[in-house]
DNA sequence: AAAATTCCGTGGTTTTAACCACGAAACAAA
DNA sequence: TTTGTTTCGTGGTTAAAACCACGGAATTTT
Protein backbone atom coordinates (compact mmCIF):
# COMPACT_ATOMS: atom_id res chain seq x y z
CA UNK A 1 0.00 0.00 0.00
CA UNK A 2 2.65 2.21 -0.45
CA UNK A 3 0.93 3.74 -3.12
CA UNK A 4 -1.54 5.35 -0.53
CA UNK A 5 0.86 7.75 1.41
CA UNK A 6 1.02 9.45 -2.86
CA UNK A 7 -2.17 10.07 -3.30
CA UNK A 8 -3.64 13.40 -2.44
CA UNK A 9 -6.58 12.53 -0.72
CA UNK A 10 -4.01 11.35 2.38
CA UNK A 11 -1.69 14.00 1.83
CA UNK A 12 -0.13 14.95 5.40
CA UNK A 13 -1.55 11.88 6.91
CA UNK A 14 1.59 10.03 8.65
CA UNK A 15 2.43 6.65 7.08
CA UNK A 16 1.19 5.23 10.31
CA UNK A 17 -1.67 6.11 11.01
CA UNK A 18 -2.87 5.19 7.42
CA UNK A 19 -3.95 2.02 8.64
CA UNK A 20 -5.83 2.66 11.91
CA UNK A 21 -7.75 5.52 9.32
CA UNK A 22 -8.56 2.82 6.81
CA UNK A 23 -9.97 0.47 9.56
CA UNK A 24 -11.67 3.69 10.98
CA UNK A 25 -12.84 4.65 7.59
CA UNK A 26 -14.16 1.11 6.56
CA UNK A 27 -12.08 1.16 4.09
CA UNK A 28 -12.58 -2.21 1.57
CA UNK A 29 -10.81 -3.30 -1.18
CA UNK A 30 -11.59 -5.14 -4.10
CA UNK A 31 -9.64 -7.24 -6.90
CA UNK A 32 -12.16 -6.57 -9.87
CA UNK A 33 -12.53 -8.39 -13.14
CA UNK A 34 -12.33 -6.78 -16.18
CA UNK A 35 -16.34 -4.82 -16.83
CA UNK A 36 -17.08 -4.89 -13.11
CA UNK A 37 -19.73 -1.96 -12.82
CA UNK A 38 -18.25 0.03 -9.43
CA UNK A 39 -21.09 2.51 -9.59
CA UNK A 40 -23.79 2.36 -11.46
CA UNK A 41 -26.03 4.88 -13.43
CA UNK A 42 -29.28 5.70 -11.26
CA UNK A 43 -27.35 4.33 -7.92
CA UNK A 44 -26.82 6.35 -4.46
CA UNK A 45 -23.29 7.51 -4.57
CA UNK A 46 -22.25 6.50 -1.35
CA UNK A 47 -18.55 5.43 -1.26
CA UNK A 48 -15.71 7.25 -2.90
CA UNK A 49 -13.83 5.20 -4.90
CA UNK A 50 -9.38 5.01 -5.24
CA UNK A 51 -7.91 3.30 -8.32
CA UNK A 52 -4.76 1.05 -6.42
CA UNK A 53 -4.31 -1.03 -10.10
CA UNK A 54 -5.44 -1.19 -13.19
CA UNK A 55 -7.56 1.26 -15.49
CA UNK A 56 -11.58 2.63 -14.67
CA UNK A 57 -13.64 4.30 -17.45
CA UNK A 58 -16.57 6.55 -16.71
CA UNK A 59 -18.84 6.25 -18.87
CA UNK A 60 -21.97 8.32 -19.59
CA UNK A 61 -25.17 6.98 -21.05
CA UNK A 62 -27.12 9.01 -23.29
CA UNK A 63 -30.63 9.57 -23.43
CA UNK A 64 -30.65 7.99 -26.47
CA UNK A 65 -28.95 5.09 -25.60
CA UNK A 66 -25.27 5.86 -26.98
CA UNK A 67 -22.35 5.78 -24.56
CA UNK A 68 -19.94 8.10 -24.33
CA UNK A 69 -16.61 7.86 -22.46
CA UNK A 70 -15.95 11.03 -19.49
CA UNK A 71 -12.90 9.94 -18.25
CA UNK A 72 -10.41 6.77 -17.74
CA UNK A 73 -9.17 6.83 -14.59
CA UNK A 74 -5.56 6.05 -13.53
CA UNK A 75 -3.80 4.15 -10.64
CA UNK A 76 -3.97 7.01 -7.80
CA UNK A 77 -7.10 8.67 -8.75
CA UNK A 78 -10.55 8.65 -7.08
CA UNK A 79 -13.63 8.64 -8.33
CA UNK A 80 -17.02 9.41 -7.26
CA UNK A 81 -15.56 12.27 -4.69
CA UNK A 82 -17.91 14.68 -5.97
CA UNK A 83 -21.11 12.92 -6.47
CA UNK A 84 -20.41 12.35 -2.62
CA UNK A 85 -19.94 15.57 -1.48
CA UNK A 86 -22.72 16.84 -3.50
CA UNK A 87 -25.13 14.33 -2.05
CA UNK A 88 -26.83 13.49 -5.19
CA UNK A 89 -29.22 10.79 -5.31
CA UNK A 90 -28.90 9.10 -8.56
CA UNK A 91 -25.30 9.21 -10.29
CA UNK A 92 -25.29 9.76 -14.01
CA UNK A 93 -22.36 7.88 -14.81
CA UNK A 94 -21.25 4.35 -14.58
CA UNK A 95 -18.07 3.70 -13.45
CA UNK A 96 -16.63 0.32 -14.72
CA UNK A 97 -13.12 -1.19 -14.71
CA UNK A 98 -11.92 -1.70 -17.85
CA UNK A 99 -9.16 -3.79 -17.18
CA UNK A 100 -8.84 -6.22 -14.52
CA UNK A 101 -8.14 -3.68 -11.51
CA UNK A 102 -7.97 -3.41 -7.59
CA UNK A 103 -9.97 -0.62 -5.96
CA UNK A 104 -10.64 0.62 -2.57
CA UNK A 105 -13.70 2.36 -1.91
CA UNK A 106 -14.87 4.17 1.72
CA UNK A 107 -18.14 5.45 2.81
CA UNK A 108 -18.38 8.70 2.26
CA UNK A 109 -20.45 9.20 6.01
CA UNK A 110 -17.38 8.14 7.76
CA UNK A 111 -15.53 10.87 6.34
CA UNK A 112 -17.60 13.46 6.87
CA UNK A 113 -18.78 12.61 10.01
CA UNK A 114 -16.14 12.24 12.80
CA UNK A 115 -16.05 8.86 14.57
CA UNK A 116 -17.07 8.18 18.13
CA UNK A 117 -13.16 7.96 18.81
CA UNK A 118 -12.64 11.77 16.99
CA UNK A 119 -10.14 10.32 15.39
CA UNK A 120 -7.26 13.27 14.71
CA UNK A 121 -7.30 12.58 10.61
CA UNK A 122 -11.20 13.45 10.01
CA UNK A 123 -10.37 17.40 9.60
CA UNK A 124 -7.28 16.63 7.54
CA UNK A 125 -9.32 14.27 5.32
CA UNK A 126 -11.96 16.58 4.89
CA UNK A 127 -9.40 19.69 3.75
CA UNK A 128 -7.65 17.30 1.19
CA UNK A 129 -10.91 16.51 -0.45
CA UNK A 130 -12.14 19.89 -0.16
CA UNK A 131 -8.58 21.45 -2.00
CA UNK A 132 -8.72 18.25 -4.48
CA UNK A 133 -12.64 19.39 -5.83
CA UNK A 134 -11.83 23.19 -5.69
CA UNK A 135 -8.80 22.39 -7.77
CA UNK A 136 -10.70 20.38 -10.01
CA UNK A 137 -12.81 23.25 -10.51
CA UNK A 138 -10.90 25.64 -11.81
CA UNK A 139 -9.36 23.34 -14.08
CA UNK A 140 -12.99 23.25 -15.41
CA UNK A 141 -13.14 26.76 -15.57
CA UNK A 142 -10.21 27.31 -17.42
CA UNK A 143 -11.02 24.42 -19.66
CA UNK A 144 -14.52 25.98 -20.26
CA UNK A 145 -12.51 29.58 -21.26
CA UNK A 146 -10.59 27.72 -23.74
CA UNK A 147 -13.14 25.53 -25.50
CA UNK A 148 -15.20 28.35 -25.68
CA UNK A 149 -13.18 30.47 -27.78
CA UNK A 150 -14.42 30.95 -31.44
CA UNK A 151 -11.99 29.12 -33.44
CA UNK A 152 -9.28 26.80 -33.29
CA UNK A 153 -6.16 28.99 -33.48
CA UNK A 154 -7.38 30.93 -30.66
CA UNK A 155 -7.76 27.86 -28.87
CA UNK A 156 -4.53 26.62 -29.73
CA UNK A 157 -2.58 30.06 -28.61
CA UNK A 158 -4.79 30.07 -25.04
CA UNK A 159 -3.64 26.49 -24.21
CA UNK A 160 -0.21 26.62 -25.44
CA UNK A 161 -0.14 30.30 -24.01
CA UNK A 162 -0.96 28.58 -20.66
CA UNK A 163 2.23 27.08 -20.19
CA UNK A 164 4.05 30.00 -21.12
CA UNK A 165 5.93 31.61 -24.25
CA UNK A 166 9.73 30.87 -25.54
CA UNK A 167 10.16 27.71 -24.27
CA UNK A 168 9.95 24.19 -25.24
CA UNK A 169 6.21 23.07 -24.06
CA UNK A 170 6.00 19.20 -23.99
CA UNK A 171 1.83 18.44 -24.73
CA UNK A 172 0.96 15.35 -22.98
CA UNK A 173 -1.19 14.73 -25.38
CA UNK A 174 -0.92 12.79 -29.32
CA UNK A 175 -2.89 14.93 -32.04
CA UNK A 176 -5.86 12.99 -31.41
CA UNK A 177 -6.10 13.52 -27.44
CA UNK A 178 -5.31 17.14 -28.36
CA UNK A 179 -8.06 18.20 -30.37
CA UNK A 180 -10.31 16.17 -27.91
CA UNK A 181 -9.11 18.40 -25.48
CA UNK A 182 -9.54 21.86 -27.57
CA UNK A 183 -12.90 19.85 -28.77
CA UNK A 184 -12.08 20.41 -32.68
CA UNK A 185 -11.88 17.77 -35.02
CA UNK A 186 -8.32 16.11 -35.72
CA UNK A 187 -7.25 16.87 -38.96
CA UNK A 188 -8.84 20.60 -38.26
CA UNK A 189 -6.34 21.01 -35.26
CA UNK A 190 -3.26 19.35 -37.66
CA UNK A 191 -4.53 22.06 -40.75
CA UNK A 192 -4.45 25.29 -38.07
CA UNK A 193 -1.29 24.09 -36.65
CA UNK A 194 0.21 24.08 -40.24
CA UNK A 195 -0.84 26.99 -40.84
CA UNK A 196 0.27 28.97 -37.68
CA UNK A 197 3.78 27.64 -38.05
CA UNK A 198 3.55 28.98 -41.89
CA UNK A 199 2.49 32.57 -40.29
CA UNK A 200 5.49 32.07 -37.35
CA UNK A 201 3.53 32.13 -34.60
CA UNK A 202 4.95 28.78 -33.47
CA UNK A 203 6.89 25.83 -34.65
CA UNK A 204 6.65 22.14 -33.30
CA UNK A 205 7.57 18.77 -34.29
CA UNK A 206 5.32 15.88 -32.94
CA UNK A 207 4.51 16.69 -29.49
CA UNK A 208 7.07 19.79 -28.34
CA UNK A 209 5.78 22.74 -29.11
CA UNK A 210 7.20 26.10 -28.89
CA UNK A 211 5.17 29.29 -28.81
CA UNK A 212 7.09 32.24 -30.23
CA UNK B 1 -29.35 40.04 8.10
CA UNK B 2 -32.25 37.93 7.44
CA UNK B 3 -30.55 36.91 4.25
CA UNK B 4 -27.78 35.12 5.66
CA UNK B 5 -29.91 32.20 7.07
CA UNK B 6 -30.82 31.56 3.28
CA UNK B 7 -27.24 31.22 1.92
CA UNK B 8 -26.07 27.50 1.11
CA UNK B 9 -22.98 28.49 2.90
CA UNK B 10 -24.91 29.20 6.68
CA UNK B 11 -27.63 26.45 5.77
CA UNK B 12 -28.17 24.25 8.87
CA UNK B 13 -27.02 26.58 11.55
CA UNK B 14 -29.34 28.04 13.75
CA UNK B 15 -30.35 31.39 13.48
CA UNK B 16 -28.93 32.38 17.04
CA UNK B 17 -26.10 30.64 16.31
CA UNK B 18 -25.03 33.04 13.36
CA UNK B 19 -24.20 36.16 14.92
CA UNK B 20 -21.89 34.08 17.61
CA UNK B 21 -20.16 32.13 14.43
CA UNK B 22 -19.24 35.62 12.60
CA UNK B 23 -17.45 37.07 15.30
CA UNK B 24 -15.52 33.90 15.41
CA UNK B 25 -15.12 34.07 11.92
CA UNK B 26 -14.09 37.54 12.24
CA UNK B 27 -16.79 38.35 9.44
CA UNK B 28 -15.82 41.76 8.01
CA UNK B 29 -18.54 44.00 6.68
CA UNK B 30 -18.52 46.49 3.97
CA UNK B 31 -20.63 49.19 2.17
CA UNK B 32 -18.33 49.90 -1.26
CA UNK B 33 -18.71 52.00 -3.89
CA UNK B 34 -19.08 51.20 -7.72
CA UNK B 35 -15.39 49.50 -8.99
CA UNK B 36 -13.92 48.92 -5.65
CA UNK B 37 -11.64 46.33 -6.20
CA UNK B 38 -12.76 43.24 -3.50
CA UNK B 39 -10.39 40.71 -5.17
CA UNK B 40 -7.08 41.57 -7.34
CA UNK B 41 -5.88 39.41 -9.67
CA UNK B 42 -2.07 37.91 -9.06
CA UNK B 43 -3.24 38.21 -5.31
CA UNK B 44 -3.17 35.69 -2.87
CA UNK B 45 -7.32 34.80 -2.29
CA UNK B 46 -7.54 34.64 1.96
CA UNK B 47 -11.21 35.78 2.30
CA UNK B 48 -14.52 33.90 1.42
CA UNK B 49 -17.33 36.85 0.14
CA UNK B 50 -20.84 37.07 0.13
CA UNK B 51 -22.60 39.72 -1.44
CA UNK B 52 -25.08 41.00 0.66
CA UNK B 53 -26.79 43.36 -2.03
CA UNK B 54 -25.55 45.41 -5.39
CA UNK B 55 -23.68 43.44 -7.78
CA UNK B 56 -20.30 42.37 -8.63
CA UNK B 57 -18.71 41.20 -11.55
CA UNK B 58 -15.72 38.43 -11.87
CA UNK B 59 -13.02 39.95 -14.81
CA UNK B 60 -10.46 37.76 -16.26
CA UNK B 61 -7.99 40.03 -17.55
CA UNK B 62 -6.19 38.33 -21.20
CA UNK B 63 -2.89 38.09 -21.20
CA UNK B 64 -2.99 40.29 -23.96
CA UNK B 65 -4.68 42.72 -21.91
CA UNK B 66 -8.37 42.88 -22.76
CA UNK B 67 -11.33 41.77 -20.14
CA UNK B 68 -13.50 38.95 -19.90
CA UNK B 69 -16.43 39.02 -18.02
CA UNK B 70 -16.32 35.37 -15.83
CA UNK B 71 -18.97 36.23 -14.23
CA UNK B 72 -22.25 38.51 -12.18
CA UNK B 73 -22.64 37.99 -8.72
CA UNK B 74 -25.66 38.86 -7.17
CA UNK B 75 -27.02 38.84 -3.24
CA UNK B 76 -26.76 35.44 -1.64
CA UNK B 77 -23.90 34.26 -3.93
CA UNK B 78 -20.25 33.59 -2.77
CA UNK B 79 -17.00 34.09 -4.36
CA UNK B 80 -13.38 33.43 -3.91
CA UNK B 81 -14.47 30.25 -2.17
CA UNK B 82 -12.92 27.83 -4.75
CA UNK B 83 -9.39 29.92 -4.78
CA UNK B 84 -9.22 29.46 -1.08
CA UNK B 85 -10.25 25.90 -1.07
CA UNK B 86 -7.60 25.38 -3.88
CA UNK B 87 -4.99 27.26 -1.91
CA UNK B 88 -3.86 29.18 -4.99
CA UNK B 89 -1.14 32.08 -4.41
CA UNK B 90 -2.39 34.47 -7.30
CA UNK B 91 -5.46 34.64 -8.50
CA UNK B 92 -6.21 34.39 -12.15
CA UNK B 93 -9.26 37.00 -11.47
CA UNK B 94 -10.21 40.02 -10.20
CA UNK B 95 -13.32 40.97 -7.98
CA UNK B 96 -14.85 44.33 -8.47
CA UNK B 97 -18.42 46.10 -7.69
CA UNK B 98 -20.08 46.60 -10.37
CA UNK B 99 -22.33 48.78 -8.51
CA UNK B 100 -22.72 49.93 -5.19
CA UNK B 101 -22.29 46.58 -2.64
CA UNK B 102 -22.50 45.52 0.64
CA UNK B 103 -20.15 42.52 1.42
CA UNK B 104 -19.32 40.35 4.05
CA UNK B 105 -15.91 38.73 4.24
CA UNK B 106 -14.62 35.72 5.83
CA UNK B 107 -10.87 34.69 6.65
CA UNK B 108 -10.95 31.40 5.01
CA UNK B 109 -8.19 30.25 7.37
CA UNK B 110 -10.51 30.42 10.43
CA UNK B 111 -13.61 28.37 8.46
CA UNK B 112 -11.00 26.09 8.06
CA UNK B 113 -9.27 25.25 11.48
CA UNK B 114 -11.81 25.29 14.49
CA UNK B 115 -11.02 27.79 17.34
CA UNK B 116 -9.73 27.46 20.34
CA UNK B 117 -13.19 27.22 21.75
CA UNK B 118 -13.67 24.36 19.38
CA UNK B 119 -16.99 26.08 17.89
CA UNK B 120 -19.65 23.84 16.64
CA UNK B 121 -20.57 25.07 13.37
CA UNK B 122 -16.85 24.79 12.09
CA UNK B 123 -18.02 21.03 10.66
CA UNK B 124 -21.17 21.82 9.62
CA UNK B 125 -19.56 25.00 7.56
CA UNK B 126 -17.22 23.13 5.71
CA UNK B 127 -19.42 20.59 5.00
CA UNK B 128 -21.39 22.69 3.22
CA UNK B 129 -18.67 24.30 1.77
CA UNK B 130 -17.69 21.32 -0.12
CA UNK B 131 -21.33 20.89 -1.22
CA UNK B 132 -20.93 23.89 -2.62
CA UNK B 133 -18.18 23.19 -4.13
CA UNK B 134 -19.21 20.07 -5.50
CA UNK B 135 -22.51 20.92 -7.00
CA UNK B 136 -20.57 23.35 -9.03
CA UNK B 137 -18.24 21.29 -10.04
CA UNK B 138 -21.01 19.12 -11.20
CA UNK B 139 -22.50 21.99 -12.96
CA UNK B 140 -19.35 22.48 -14.80
CA UNK B 141 -19.24 19.26 -15.89
CA UNK B 142 -22.52 18.86 -17.63
CA UNK B 143 -22.26 22.39 -18.97
CA UNK B 144 -18.59 21.32 -20.42
CA UNK B 145 -20.89 18.27 -22.01
CA UNK B 146 -23.13 20.49 -23.78
CA UNK B 147 -20.59 23.07 -24.72
CA UNK B 148 -18.33 20.27 -26.44
CA UNK B 149 -20.91 18.94 -28.81
CA UNK B 150 -20.47 19.31 -32.23
CA UNK B 151 -23.90 21.12 -33.41
CA UNK B 152 -25.95 24.14 -32.66
CA UNK B 153 -28.61 21.38 -32.48
CA UNK B 154 -27.51 19.03 -30.20
CA UNK B 155 -26.81 21.89 -27.99
CA UNK B 156 -30.33 23.02 -27.56
CA UNK B 157 -31.69 19.40 -27.48
CA UNK B 158 -29.27 18.58 -24.50
CA UNK B 159 -29.93 21.76 -23.10
CA UNK B 160 -34.13 21.67 -23.31
CA UNK B 161 -33.41 17.99 -23.31
CA UNK B 162 -31.73 18.24 -19.28
CA UNK B 163 -35.09 19.65 -18.16
CA UNK B 164 -37.53 17.16 -19.47
CA UNK B 165 -39.63 16.65 -22.47
CA UNK B 166 -42.96 17.42 -23.35
CA UNK B 167 -43.41 20.10 -21.01
CA UNK B 168 -43.22 23.98 -20.62
CA UNK B 169 -39.49 24.50 -19.99
CA UNK B 170 -39.32 28.06 -18.78
CA UNK B 171 -35.35 29.15 -19.73
CA UNK B 172 -33.84 31.76 -17.63
CA UNK B 173 -32.01 33.31 -20.33
CA UNK B 174 -33.11 36.01 -23.34
CA UNK B 175 -31.37 34.59 -26.73
CA UNK B 176 -28.23 36.41 -25.95
CA UNK B 177 -27.86 34.95 -22.97
CA UNK B 178 -28.68 31.22 -23.91
CA UNK B 179 -26.73 31.55 -26.91
CA UNK B 180 -23.53 32.40 -24.58
CA UNK B 181 -24.37 29.63 -22.68
CA UNK B 182 -24.41 27.34 -25.11
CA UNK B 183 -21.46 29.07 -26.89
CA UNK B 184 -23.00 29.73 -30.08
CA UNK B 185 -23.60 32.93 -31.82
CA UNK B 186 -26.98 34.39 -31.35
CA UNK B 187 -28.27 34.58 -34.61
CA UNK B 188 -26.90 31.00 -35.67
CA UNK B 189 -29.16 29.90 -32.77
CA UNK B 190 -31.99 31.66 -34.00
CA UNK B 191 -32.01 30.32 -37.14
CA UNK B 192 -30.91 26.94 -35.88
CA UNK B 193 -34.46 27.08 -33.30
CA UNK B 194 -36.69 27.84 -36.35
CA UNK B 195 -35.34 24.84 -38.70
CA UNK B 196 -35.94 22.67 -35.49
CA UNK B 197 -39.53 24.10 -35.04
CA UNK B 198 -40.05 23.43 -38.86
CA UNK B 199 -38.64 19.64 -38.44
CA UNK B 200 -41.23 19.93 -35.27
CA UNK B 201 -38.87 19.54 -32.44
CA UNK B 202 -39.68 21.75 -30.36
CA UNK B 203 -42.05 25.05 -30.12
CA UNK B 204 -41.25 28.36 -28.54
CA UNK B 205 -42.12 31.67 -27.60
CA UNK B 206 -39.55 33.64 -26.46
CA UNK B 207 -37.94 32.37 -23.28
CA UNK B 208 -40.75 29.33 -23.21
CA UNK B 209 -39.92 26.35 -24.65
CA UNK B 210 -41.44 22.51 -25.12
CA UNK B 211 -39.31 19.73 -26.24
CA UNK B 212 -41.83 17.17 -28.26
C1' DA C 1 -48.99 57.93 -26.92
C1' DA C 2 -44.76 58.84 -28.73
C1' DA C 3 -40.10 57.96 -28.67
C1' DA C 4 -36.29 55.36 -27.71
C1' DT C 5 -34.20 51.10 -26.86
C1' DT C 6 -33.62 46.37 -26.59
C1' DC C 7 -34.58 41.94 -28.37
C1' DC C 8 -35.34 38.67 -31.86
C1' DG C 9 -35.94 36.54 -36.44
C1' DT C 10 -34.37 36.20 -41.06
C1' DG C 11 -32.09 36.57 -45.59
C1' DG C 12 -27.77 36.64 -47.67
C1' DT C 13 -22.59 36.21 -47.61
C1' DT C 14 -18.31 34.77 -45.98
C1' DT C 15 -15.43 32.20 -43.24
C1' DT C 16 -14.30 28.24 -40.84
C1' DA C 17 -14.30 23.89 -39.35
C1' DA C 18 -15.93 19.29 -40.17
C1' DC C 19 -15.49 15.64 -43.05
C1' DC C 20 -13.31 12.39 -46.25
C1' DA C 21 -9.65 10.04 -48.31
C1' DC C 22 -5.11 9.02 -48.80
C1' DG C 23 -0.16 8.56 -48.33
C1' DA C 24 4.04 9.15 -45.74
C1' DA C 25 6.27 8.76 -41.38
C1' DA C 26 6.82 6.71 -37.03
C1' DC C 27 6.59 2.93 -34.34
C1' DA C 28 5.85 -1.75 -32.94
C1' DA C 29 5.61 -6.53 -33.84
C1' DA C 30 6.97 -10.62 -36.21
C1' DT D 1 13.96 -6.70 -42.66
C1' DT D 2 9.38 -7.14 -43.54
C1' DT D 3 4.86 -6.50 -42.12
C1' DG D 4 1.38 -4.44 -39.81
C1' DT D 5 -0.53 -0.59 -37.12
C1' DT D 6 -1.03 3.74 -35.49
C1' DT D 7 -0.27 8.61 -36.03
C1' DC D 8 -0.04 12.70 -38.55
C1' DG D 9 -0.21 16.01 -42.36
C1' DT D 10 -2.49 17.55 -46.43
C1' DG D 11 -5.51 18.44 -50.42
C1' DG D 12 -10.11 18.83 -51.74
C1' DT D 13 -15.17 19.03 -50.71
C1' DT D 14 -19.07 19.91 -48.09
C1' DA D 15 -21.65 21.44 -44.38
C1' DA D 16 -22.27 24.51 -40.79
C1' DA D 17 -21.73 28.31 -38.17
C1' DA D 18 -20.17 33.04 -37.86
C1' DC D 19 -20.98 37.35 -39.43
C1' DC D 20 -23.56 41.29 -41.19
C1' DA D 21 -27.42 44.06 -41.93
C1' DC D 22 -31.93 45.14 -41.34
C1' DG D 23 -36.75 45.44 -39.95
C1' DG D 24 -40.37 44.46 -36.99
C1' DA D 25 -41.93 43.18 -32.33
C1' DA D 26 -41.68 43.97 -27.67
C1' DT D 27 -40.46 46.59 -23.85
C1' DT D 28 -39.20 50.70 -21.40
C1' DT D 29 -38.86 55.52 -20.88
C1' DT D 30 -40.45 60.03 -21.30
Amino acid sequence: MRLLGAIGLFKGIKEDELSAMLKCLGAEFANVKRNTVLLLAGHRPQRVGVVLSGQLHIIKEDYDGNRTLVAALEPGEIFAEALCCAGVEHSPVTVVAETDAKVMQIQFERILHTCPSACGFHTKLIENMLGLIARKNLLLQSRMEMVTLHSVREKVLRYLGSFGKGKTIVVPFNREQMADYLSVERSALSHELAKMKRDGLIEYRKNEFILR
